[in-house]
DNA sequence: ACACGGATGAAATAAGCGTTTGAATCGAGC
DNA sequence: GCTCGATTCAAACGCTTATTTCATCCGTGT
């Protein structure tokens, strides 16, 4: 069917991934694209048909290619206990982050921060049900506390810095990863993610238990 | 002094605070700013040279403002416990994000996914400082640990959900907090954050010690 | 051989942008 | 009262960008 798509249709399509990936959709020009694929200025719009459109086609692919290379579980399968569960979320959003197909993670951080709002539609089937799949975890781990809220301000505490480390990773090279390889990196990133999140997690459960039986028994243990 | 500074000086300042903040540099035109200044489109290049001159006055414009509006310590001062300590620095955050003098973290936040690097030598004397001032309570929590990536993550973790509350704003208004007033939302956001992130801090420090000091003394010590 | 539709090429078009220009306006100082 | 510098104004310039146009190429079916 689609196996021959057009042979520049493709690499337009995966030079408009990087270029929208490092510049966002405003800052990448069609022209550039169009050269780093080796095609005609034309090629934009007879494929895709406006500028606008490659966006939203750069997104999808980017975001077939994330999900493809970083499961969002992380490899760890529903039956799992749920702080295994949490460790492989972190996986995929660290891989997702660190990995070499961040070219999603990079296009959306350019859309929250400029928002064109062509993403929006894309967005909520895409990534909303990631995000519900870790606030599932997360509220799992809370027990049967009824704040929304809560579960939201956890889900984010475990997801921010992994976004976070996208940024960092161009701007602080010069951290002390410098020897370790990527993938060793990764580990210990997930590790450290993990510990501090669990942790975190687990003291905001306690103090919400605290709170909703309160008064006589202040008898907070550890 | 310069209380004087031409009012529609202030006046196109203060109309490229909001527009940057919304639309990044790119995307914000000084035709625009110009029209909500109600001043002429010349003004921006007789007061301010040029547009990216604009830019970099107006972060420190808006800096300066979220300085004064949320002190970086929280109001909590040196000598206070390093657990005080955090919970003021998460405050200042927290207010940063969530209260009305937000421009300067949606100015950082388009800088930072879209960097024009008009920010960047301002960018080392303004925003180091407080990464510093975090990093500085972080080690001390953690302890005598000689990590440094260590100390950059945790403060990453501490600081990456503050960042993050600034988008959720205006995309998750549909959260609990509808009733509640803002300030009583920060309270409750600080408090979370807090608990949340001592937690995580102490467990990451229980686990260095744990790995420093094993029972088979791996001697891998740097 | 030939015509036809899909694909590519180079140049032209049109719109938006920051910046410049030069005249008009205003206010203070000798 | 006049001048001079600082400021404001409307118009125009030069540049970049997405998009369109139309000629050209190429494979395929008859």
């Amino acid at each position: 069917m689609d196996a021959k798509p057009s042979d520049t249709r493709t690499r337009v399509l995966e030079a408009a991934c990087a270029a929208f990936a490092e510049k966002g959709f405003r800052d990448a020009t069609v022209a550039e694209i169009c050269r780093t694929a080796k095609a005609n200025i034309a090629a934009v719009n007879y494929h895709f048909g406006s500028k606008e459109n490659l966006y939203v086609e750069a997104w999808r692919h980017s975001h077939r290619a994330m999900l493809a290379a970083a499961p969002p579980d992380g490899g760890v399968g529903p039956d799992a206990p749920a702080t295994e569960r949490l460790r492989g979320r972190i996986r995929a959003l660290v891989q997702a982050a660190l990995g070499a197909e961040d070219t999603a993670y990079r296009i959306m951080s350019h859309e929250m921060a400029n928002p064109t709002g062509l993403l929006r539609p894309v967005f909520r089937e895409s990534i909303r049900p990631l995000r519900q799949l870790t606030e599932r975890i997360v509220r799992e781990l809370l027990g049967e506390h009824d704040g929304e809220q809560t579960v939201w301000l956890c889900a984010t505490c475990v997801t921010a810095p992994c976004l976070h480390l996208l940024r960092a990773r161009r701007e602080h090279r010069h951290l002390k990863w410098n020897g370790r390889s990527e993938e060793e990196v990764s580990k210990e990133m997930e590790q450290h993610l993990t510990t501090f999140a669990l942790a975190g997690i687990e003291a905001v459960r306690r103090e919400l238990s605290r709170a909703k039986a309160p008064a006589g028994a202040q008898g907070d243990k550890r």
